[in-house]
DNA sequence: CTAACTAGTAAATATTTTATTACTAATTTG
DNA sequence: CAAATTAGTAATAAAATATTTACTAGTTAG
């Protein structure tokens, strides 16, 4: 059955993958990476310093620098020392930026619901509570 | 509850994104938007013309042309010519293409089925049976 | 049948991203 | 406490990506 399972997972993935590259679709604004940085920070819902950014991310820190230090500059992002690590700062998203993430994250959601409307009554409450279901036992499985 | 739903479905997207963006981690004979383009046309599971995957991974065409033309050098994709339409050239993945993708995948796969062993027997049925109608729904409500 | 449109290619250019190396200040380890 | 590590910054060169303009050949609409 593990591989059944694992198989489903797998062809989840697409399944949303476009969902996920139309986001930044139209923000224009901003380059690729600064958009992914936002977009890691948005997700994670928590302050990060840039060696996290830097893993989660798959890139060098040194190009962090810059893209954070535009980013701070351009409102989006703010940094504060962190006082567990002296030689850390925190980066997190300013109102500014959060706003801008809410913004994208909005549009997916309103496609989806136009799209629910060609499901049944029945199959809305299958797939919420499955959709439930799927996201409590993924993140029972990410922990630890 | 068709709010209910959309949440749930926003709320699987940035579980999924730690998978999908190892995906290419280590990819380091590729550049970024080659791999991409790879990615895309695996995960349609079709042969697509140029337009299609410009307007599907949002990137002009002209890149395109480049693009592609280093990966069917490097034996990743074929061209052939759509009979359909005879301006439009038909994209694939060679063999050699395909492995490369499936391989990628085999990393995700395997770093699932270890965190599996977290579940119990009972959990996994669960899991299994509510991925398997997200994916369904979700499908459904793809169409037309 | 002609005009308007579309798919793909091409080249020049500007911008972004990556890679390399090196440094400072703070932290951890032995 | 000294040595080794780690977080972050910085500057540079090289590579990749985006943008703009323009062209050819095939298709579609009036």
């Amino acid at each position: 059955m593990e591989k059944e399972i694992a198989e489903e997972y797998i062809a989840l993935i697409p399944t949303l993958f476009d969902s996920f590259s139309e986001l930044n679709k139209d923000a224009a604004e901003l380059t690729h990476m600064q958009n992914h940085v936002i977009e890691y920070i948005y997700m994670q819902q928590k302050a990060l310093n840039l060696k996290e950014i830097s893993a989660g991310l798959n890139m060098a820190k040194q190009q962090l620098t810059f893209i954070i230090r535009d980013l701070v500059m351009d409102g989006y992002l703010a940094k504060e020392p962190d006082h567990k690590d002296k030689r850390a700062v925190l980066i997190s998203l300013t109102p500014t930026g959060k706003k801008t993430q809410e913004e994208k994250w909005q549009n997916i959601y309103h496609k989806f619901h136009q799209n629910l409307g060609k499901l049944s009554e029945e199959e809305c409450r299958d797939l919420n509570f499955a959709l439930h279901k799927v996201n409590q036992l993924l993140k029972k499985m990410e922990r630890k």
